[in-house]
DNA sequence: CTAATCTACAACCAAATGGTTGTATCAACG
DNA sequence: CGTTGATACAACCATTTGGTTGTAGATTAG
C-alpha cells in the first residue's frame, strides 16, 4: 500500500518551515551522506551546539531527520521519504498551472464586469 | 534560453519560507485560477484587508506573484517560474539521496575510527 | 566509583512574524 | 468638486524564532 501522500496544511507549513533555513537544509545535505552524531554537525557550524541541536529538533519534528543511537552517540540520518512529500506539495501547486492552461479557454475574460 | 536555475541559499530561504503559511499557498493556488484583486482575496479569509496584503507583499517580494493594474484595482497573479524553483531547490536534495545510493558500498561503514 | 563525552533541556534575549487598527493616497464616479 | 472603493503604509502588540549560556542526565572509559 502507497503511503498516504496528503499532509495537512498544517505540517505542510512545518515542512516548509523547516526547508526555510540554510543551516538546515544543509544539516539534510550532510546526513544523506552518511550519519553524523549532533557533535560533529555542530562543529561544522559557526553557532553553539544548542543552536543546532535546536535546529536537529526542528528537522526531527517534521520527519526530516532521525536519530540512531550508535555507543553514546546520537546519530542523524535524513530521510529521503519526507522530501518527497514536500516536492508533492510543490507538485499540487504546479499542476494547478498546468490545469490553468487548459481552462484558459473560459478565463479569457475577467470574472467581474466593469 | 533557460532561466537560471540557481538561487541563493538566502532567496531559497525566503521562497520556502513564503510557502510556509497555508493562507499564502491558498493565495497562490486561487490566483492561478484567475487574477483577483486584494480585496477580493481578503474577503476569503478570517483576517484583516492588512493582513491579506502583507501576505500578498510576502508573496510578491519573492516574486510568487506579481500584480497588475485594472482601473482601480490591483490584481494579484501568480509566476509558475517562481513554483519551479523551489521544486528544483527541493530537487537538488533529491538528487543528494540518488547519489548515495550510488555510494553505498562507500559508507557502509561510519566514517570515524575507535 | 570517577572522569570525560555527548546529549537534553531550561532560562533568557533580540529580532522577525502575523496579526490588529488607523490614517493617507489614488483612481473612478456623479 | 466631493464621495466612494481599493490600496498603501505606519504604529502597535503577542508570539515565535534563532541564538546564547548554564545545568543536569546518560553512557562509556579507567
Amino acid at each position: 500500500m502507497v503511503v498516504s501522500t496528503n499532509l495537512s496544511d498544517a505540517e505542510v507549513d512545518r515542512l516548509f518551515h523547516a526547508l526555510a533555513d540554510a543551516t538546515r537544509r544543509d544539516i539534510v545535505r550532510r546526513t544523506v551522506e552518511g550519519e553524523l552524531s549532533v557533535s560533529r554537525l555542530a562543529e561544522a557550524y559557526p553557532m553553539s551546539f544548542a543552536a543546532v541541536q535546536k535546529h536537529v529538533a526542528v528537522l526531527e519534528k517534521v520527519g526530516l531527520v532521525t536519530k540512531v543511537r550508535h555507543g553514546r552517540e546520537l546519530r542523524v540520518r535524513s530521510d529521503p521519504d519526507v522530501v518527497d512529500r514536500a516536492r508533492r506539495a510543490l507538485d499540487e501547486l504546479a499542476e494547478a498551472w498546468q490545469g490553468r492552461v487548459q481552462r484558459m479557454a473560459d478565463l479569457l475574460d475577467s470574472p467581474e464586469g466593469d
